[in-house]
DNA sequence: TTGTATATTGGAATCGATTCCAAACAAGTT
DNA sequence: AACTTGTTTGGAATCGATTCCAATATACAA
């Protein structure tokens, strides 16, 4: 009507318009019973009419309730598959009408300090915590004051929930796939700390040789540092050795990538003559590889989901049977076995 | 002092037990003037016994408004720079004592109507609009009716304000690189559409010959399609014609990625035999390559930033005269040159 | 001392929703 | 007709902050 509808409409805006108590509008908008189908088209009309929406604000200092999560990220930043955590993150929360919140801490615990006070203002319906690759984390006691799952790390105490990749399912199929394809002597190129990743990798190569029945070479498995010269000699080395491997598994894309490199300068060709798999899937990395690699994808979206699944649906209190859930790692099929 | 402090303490709280009026509270909670030193320090001092924190929904309820702003991202997804543009626009809002609000559409325009609701609803300060890449935009009118600001794209109007690349600047410099380090042959291995960084660039490459007095040679100049045969095989005619380039300018890292095999498949030595330049910086290729590719810096962070900075210390009337601004793309130094 | 100007303070009104209670209404029984 | 019982409805109270106005305290000048 008026151009000039400076001030956005109320529910008390549309309950004169209709000419019925706020309260009943409420009980439109909230889909309560006890209003009847008149009234009810009448109200909708109305809030058509005037776009009206209820101001989230006003909703949340009666009801006590947001419509939000918040997510609180370490250092993220530096790892390509963060945005997977965060779209999976999101497309649960958006499932469910609530919208995401976003921190970075840079790793600063001041931060992290600060952005659970943000938290706590705003009353979000809980909080992630996201490392930026999977590790135990040692948490502030605040995390345990209200609802939060542990995405790609978890408490040492075991006492948040948390969702991690399932490590040992990955190695284990990763080298299980090898073995189906004809290869006895596989080489594992792990990483040198004691990360989670390093040691479940680890227990899922050996799973898996001993599923086939294969007698585990100890002089098969190297650790090297990631994308470095290091992979690169290393590669040299355990291709010149007497029992070369006819397959590698490496812990990670980018240590394939080297891998890749060390063997083209030895002449051997991917797959012909050795196979490769590799594990992450960063995409931009194993699919742009000649030939393109198989990996085991890192189930960042489906943790994303979980977490923001299991804040609102599951049960928030904190107990000491917090869920340590572990997801699968499936395997991306390309051109390198 | 009781164990069980159910309910968090309100500005009621506060006031009673500081034995002044809630008035008073909120004049220290916001530094105004007119309160003495010792009222005010009593004050602080009981809200710091009491751990009270002021509750946002009521802030804004009262005052409308918020601090929170709105980053809606269009299939940002896919590209792994999209963390850079969320870091830069976080990094800037934390230093207004804002936070992020995230939405992810997908590219769906129902979602994106969406998304508009939710950041009225919220009343957030503005929102940001965020591309995959560099590439002009049809947005709804809705984004006129509250302070936004475009990243990585622009509206074909330029009725809305935008921060993009200066893709020129960026092909010249890169040329110019190569140019100081006595190349005059400079082959160009560019994208096949039409997009900004496409023209752009080569706009910087003729520039930047023209500057340095050397002719456009039609023939050392180049469109394939990323990340595929198509580069290898161009890279290959390219470097058996008979005035072979001594240095490539790449569209991109991946371009640059599939030149490197053409390279080392036709045994030419990188940077020995040939310069290669790449562009976007994408870490974990760039710096992974054999030899770590010297390349051009997309400014994903100072672009989130400038945008969050417009955004809250910028005028926001939409006017006619909305800024364009681009912003420099640095260069990366490494071992390809 | 008294009056005026200025600095501090308390507290009611307000923002815009939900919720609860009592009033109004409808339907069904005796 | 009078009385239950159950369904719809209006509107006051509430959530927790800010803001404004009037009241009080203080400082300064005459």
């Amino acid at each position: 009507m008026d151009a000039m509808q400076k001030r956005s409409a109320t529910i008390q805006d549309v309950a004169r318009q209709a000419r019925v108590g706020v309260g009943t509008v409420s009980r439109v908008l909230n889909g309560h019973p006890n209003v009847t189908q008149a009234t009810r088209e009448q109200v909708l009309q109305v809030i058509a009419d005037l776009g009206y929406r209820p101001k989230s604000a006003a909703v949340t200092l009666r009801t006590r309730q947001t419509r939000e999560i918040g997510l609180i990220t370490d250092e993220i930043a530096t790892t390509p598959f963060a945005f997977d955590l965060i779209r999976g993150a999101q497309d649960e929360a958006w499932a469910h009408q609530s919208i995401l919140v976003l921190i970075n801490t840079s790793g600063n615990p001041d931060l992290l300090n600060a952005a659970l006070d943000q938290m706590y203002d705003r009353q979000v319906q809980g909080v992630l915590y996201a490392a930026m690759f999977h590790q135990p984390v040692n948490l502030p006691d605040r995390f345990r004051e209200l609802p939060a799952v542990l995405v790609d790390c978890y408490s040492e105490d075991r006492s948040l929930p948390s969702v991690v990749p399932n490590e040992i399912q990955g190695g284990q199929d990763a080298v299980a796939t090898l073995l189906q394809h004809g290869h006895q002597r596989i080489g594992f190129i792990n990483y040198t700390t004691g990360q989670p990743a390093v040691v479940g990798r680890l227990e899922g190569y050996r799973r898996a040789l001993a599923a086939a029945g294969v007698a585990y070479d100890p002089t098969l498995v190297v650790q090297a540092d990631i994308a470095s010269d290091a992979v690169y000699r290393t590669t040299i080395r355990l291709m010149q050795q007497p029992n070369r491997p006819t397959a590698l598994f490496c812990f990670n894309d980018r240590t394939a990538m080297w891998a890749y490199d060390a063997l083209r300068d030895l002449g051997l060709r991917v797959p012909e003559e050795v196979a490769v798999i590799g594990f992450d899937n960063q995409e931009l990395l194993a699919a742009n590889l000649r030939p393109p690699l198989t990996t085991m994808q890192l189930p960042h979206y489906e943790m994303g989901r979980w977490a923001v699944h299991h804040l609102i649906a599951g049960n928030p209190q904190p107990s000491l049977t917090a869920p340590q859930v572990q997801l699968d790692c499936p395997l991306v099929w390309r051109a390198s076995v």
